[in-house]
DNA sequence: CATGACATGTAAGATGTTACATGATTGT
DNA sequence: ACAATCATGTAACATCTTACATGTCATG
């Protein structure tokens, strides 16, 4: 069982559906943990022959392709519950971009900023999707009131990405202005 | 060319060395990418077929293993720093535990607290970590005065990922505050 | 006498990505 | 006519992890 499978398991324990439909709420929901839908298959293929998941076949008499839908077991939810509750380990975060900070030094310093001048663009434009998408949220969550408690995590998880790329902005931002202090006191030494 | 192929060429351009003495670099500069040594010694190899790197052996007499010390070429300083000027893609940050947080909702509030205690405390470990690094870096460096410009970022770097775990804390402690503030909620409705 | 540092690799297996394959319907 | 949506997959390739393999020297 990898992460993978058990991210399958998550959406299914919500609501049965097909393959397809799992790429498409897999993108909306774990948009930070992308897949592609060549994986979903053969996951699939295995969380049934675990018995964590059973199909039945939806006939859609020609006029769509048949789907088979996938719904979570009594197993399945067991041991979704149980990888839940079980102890995480730390993330790494491969950032290919702390790799290249360590090389920079043999870029002339002008690029050297400009390197971090796009890094901190890309963090700003992030964070307003990140406003636009909370924005989205908020207008949809008044329109239909009623709300399970299942969902109320989500907002906490918007703190969570807003604060990661703040932090990351900060970074770049005081990168940039070391660079520019290095930069006038060498030329004051010229 | 990998990720990985620009990570040993990034060491191999401040200093030649082994592939055993890389293992130890990179754990020791690139501990938040960590790989295994059984990759080094392929990666090596692509390099040196693709002119980016060459080596020769150093014979030991037997007293140590023979090995063989890694330099990069021109070629390869090149490269290396056309890597680095160039665009760099958005890092995916696979979080397991963000994953488990869209589930906690199957686990029993108590014991989803905890999960969240743990994670906090985890967090708490991680900032010790990096507080006793940094004390160490600055008294090495207070110990030899002089250093090329080549490293200065590394205090940067610090300071991201404090500011990473702190966000992550606090992540952590608003999810366990909303909880409480829950369980309160349904015990007077009771 | 056992463990750890030094030193370099191969092989098998798991996982992830990209390309390929098929085919109907609906909208522009 | 052409692209997009629906729907499920296979095959090849790249990458990563774990286990295996070998051998010396220094230290406790």
């Amino acid at each position: 069982m990898t992460t993978v499978n058990y991210m399958l398991l998550s959406v299914l324990a919500r609501e049965p559906m097909s393959g397809y439909d799992l790429t498409a709420q897999l993108k909306k929901h774990f948009a930070f943990w992308p897949i592609s839908h060549t994986q979903i298959y053969p996951v699939l293929a295995q969380l049934e022959q675990q018995g964590l998941a059973r199909y039945h076949i939806v006939d859609q008499h020609g006029v769509r392709p048949n789907k088979k839908v996938y719904e979570i077991t009594k197993e399945g939810r067991e041991a979704l519950r149980q990888w839940v509750e079980s102890p995480t380990p730390p993330v790494i975060l491969r950032d290919e971009f702390f790799l290249k900070a360590y090389s920079l030094w043999l870029a002339d310093p002008g690029r050297m900023m400009e390197v971090f001048r796009e890094q901190a663009q890309l963090r700003k434009q992030r964070l307003e999707l990140l406003e636009q998408a909370l924005e989205a949220k908020r207008s949809t969550d008044s329109a239909s009131p009623e709300k399970p408690a299942l969902f109320e995590l989500t907002d906490l998880l918007f703190q969570y990405l807003t604060g990661y790329e703040q932090n990351y902005l900060a970074w770049c931002q005081s990168a940039l202005h070391y660079l520019e202090q290095r930069k006038h006191n060498r030329e004051e030494e010229t």
